[in-house]
DNA sequence: AATTGATTTGCAGCGGACTTGCTTTTGGAA
DNA sequence: TTCCAAAAGCAAGTCCGCTGCAAATCAATT
């Protein structure tokens, strides 16, 4: 796996104090370690493990089973947003305030390089679907994969 | 999670024998978990979790880790296809002969219901997506999930 | 039909992602 | 400052999946 090289995301990058704030707003404590996990999610606009998450903070900081549970609150609160690229570890990414934080992603199989993506699958398509079948509260998951330019 | 509701799959049900036969064909040897196996595929037209294959085969019939082996094999040859459902099993299902087994699913959140979906991604906006981003040989995986009448 | 040898199986142990119980620490309100 | 609910650290445990190795088995050959 290369070093990421990935899109900016669409969405500005946030304050570090409207985050805590965001967090202290539902009446949660903005610890150590929440904060340092906010921070490294901030740097990092792209999706992280929680490994990840926790090698790019200063070693000792903060407990992998801290990590887990932080990002646990985050994604209930709806600051976080996970994707799942198949290969049997979670990933979050920080979602802009009032956004749902939807969309999709390009990922490289050979070096894991992730572009994000505009694209969605069509609303009206997905409705139909919803109603034929008698769904209700329909999404989908979605994720390209492909060789990038680098590893062909 | 309740007993499974499925929509048939498109392709008619294959023969084992015509199973068997691709093994052996691939020079791999007929063995009886294999085919118990095969068997169980055949008979749910389905995705399939290992444990959900074990759990449907005649006790001490065959080991979980040859089920694992098996699927493997299967997938290599193009004669099964693994899903992902987002819930941490792999779930694999027969493809048609020539078939590539591209297809997704709506699956029930609460009750683990799925229903197989005719519709795809626009192909032409997939292109287009692994063109502007240089890449090569894109494909996507793409589930549905919601809540499922019964459970509403 | 018996022989034989490479393939496959069963078993058991292992690794990685994630969770959880419990004790200690800590943020922040009184 | 005091105090306590909330959070963190630690360690153990769960679940999925993989693998090494000895024993079993398919199927080719005699």
């Amino acid at each position: 796996m290369k070093p990421h090289a990935h899109k900016q995301h669409s969405h500005p990058r946030q304050e570090l104090s409207a985050l805590t704030n965001r967090l202290r707003g539902q009446s949660h404590k903005i610890t150590g370690p929440r904060a340092a996990i906010l921070e490294i999610l901030r740097q990092h606009p792209h999706p992280l493990t929680n490994k990840e998450v926790l090698a790019a903070l200063p070693k000792g900081e903060c407990d992998l089973a801290t990590i887990y549970r932080s990002m646990h609150l985050l994604e209930k609160m709806g600051m976080v947003k996970r994707f799942d690229f198949g290969d049997g570890a979670a990933r979050f990414e920080l979602v802009g305030e009032g956004d749902d934080g939807h969309h999709h992603h390009l990922v490289c199989t050979r070096c894991s390089e992730v572009v994000e993506i505009e694209e969605c699958f069509p609303t009206e398509v997905e409705k139909r679907i919803a109603t034929e079948n008698g769904f209700k509260a329909v999404t989908h998951k979605l994720e390209f994969f492909g060789i990038c330019p680098d590893c062909q």
